[in-house]
DNA sequence: CGCGATGCTAATGTATACAAACTGAGTCAA
DNA sequence: TTGACTCAGTTTGTATACATTAGCATCGCG
């Protein structure tokens, strides 16, 4: 989209995701343009687009605030993410031809550079793995899919996700998109769901796991949710 | 949401949805303004909302058109509500309390009525159905999936589908509608979710059927998409 | 003392003017 | 003839000013 747009869009978002501004605080549209350097017709896009992506909740009389995550928020999150790229996987598998499933392989062998290498590449991982998994949804072929994904079930968590991994999570990961390629090239459609749904059901728990050792440490993005220090507690009280 | 944007918003969906904006038309900002009476901002907004309900398709260089539904893009469409409706029956099983249930049930009583009265009323139909599945995916309890529900696989289909439902199938869906209620009583969300599986792939195939029957018919709504006549044929290119 | 009305402040919604970008037709050169 | 380039016209993006509405506190009245 265009630059100024864009520009507040990746603005506000970072600083959603850094913890700069941390959950349930009140945004106003005036400070955020004064504060990207835009004017406030950029700003409101990108909050719309950060609204349908539920980084930003609305309140009944049209004031903005930052969405809070609580515990529960974040397994649905991952069990709708999972369920509707499981879904893609299996389309995937029915639809991938040749040229497409030879890049999948080149980016899961590039990932596992960026893993294996003297000093692990997170970012590098975190490219990688994002164009691995939007590979195999534009395999699926199906433009609500596609569109769900990228704008729902975005990376928030992802990021927060990563940034807790080990190394051991990074190469289990590198481990599982292998098993996954291997059921597309095989175009058993089944077996492609299947791994996805326990890929991303694993990384929710590496979450879980990670976000426990972590919580209340120093890393603002862990802070965001302390929560998380109860994974089992089940029925959280959330508005909106 | 305020008021001009949100006349935008509905002068314009309808115009798609009666097909005064035929497919594949561009749409250009001044124009909708003016017909609608408000300034482009507000229309901007409306197309905005309408872009991330694939009302409109965007170009890659920010043209905006009316998106055309080929018979995959139907078929998709309900795979994925069945999918996410069948996960939000799941859930309510597990959530539900009298209150809601009860409410449920009225919706149904009324929806009932409403089929089976001297004249069907159609209307009526369209708004306890709508209000019966609203009701579901909120005992859901799951702010992303009811945004999501909402937001995507919003009732452009299920529009035009139930223009060409007949009393039977008005009647089916009053039992199917009972069923789950049974389900959700039980709070048992495997057979709830199964249910409403069903109940949405059967929607499909009505629709299928009825606008086999009514293609190229004079109804605009039908001829939007004459290719319906094929429903079988599989792989359609389509770009975007 | 409580409660509601009222006016001020601040935030969002809308309109409009201007800037940038795309479109397409026409032209010129290889 | 084809292909790239240019330039006017059109369309969208951005900024800004104004209108409207929510928040909030104070004041007046019962």
């Amino acid at each position: 989209m265009s630059s100024a747009s864009d520009r507040a869009y990746e603005a506000i978002r970072t600083m959603i995701l850094s913890g700069e501004l941390t959950s349930g605080t009140q945004i106003r549209e005036e400070a955020l343009a004064t504060r990207c350097g835009v004017s406030r017709t950029p700003v409101r896009d990108a909050l719309r687009r950060l609204e349908t992506e539920l980084f930003i909740r609305r309140s009944d009389t049209q004031r903005s605030f930052v969405a809070d995550w609580s515990p529960d928020d974040i397994e649905q999150a991952f069990e709708l993410r999972g369920m509707l790229e499981s879904h893609a996987a299996h389309r995937a598998a029915e639809r991938i031809d040749a040229a497409q499933l030879a890049q999948l392989k080149a980016t899961n062998l590039a990932l596992h550079r960026a893993v294996t290498a003297a000093n692990p590449d997170v970012q590098g991982f975190l490219a990688y793995n994002r164009r691995l998994h939007d590979g195999v949804i534009a395999a699926a072929r199906s433009p609500r899919l596609t569109s769900m994904l990228s704008r729902i079930v975005e990376q928030p968590i992802v990021w927060r996700t990563v940034e807790n991994f080990g190394f051991n999570d990074l190469l289990r990961s590198h481990r599982e998109h292998e098993e996954l390629l291997a059921a597309l090239e095989r175009h058993d459609s089944v077996w492609a769901g299947s791994v996805m749904a326990s890929h991303i059901r694993r990384a929710f728990h590496t979450y879980v796991d990670a976000d426990r050792r972590t919580a209340a440490a120093a890393c603002p993005v862990a802070a965001i949710s302390p929560l998380n220090l109860y994974p089992n507690m089940a029925e959280v009280v959330h508005d909106s």
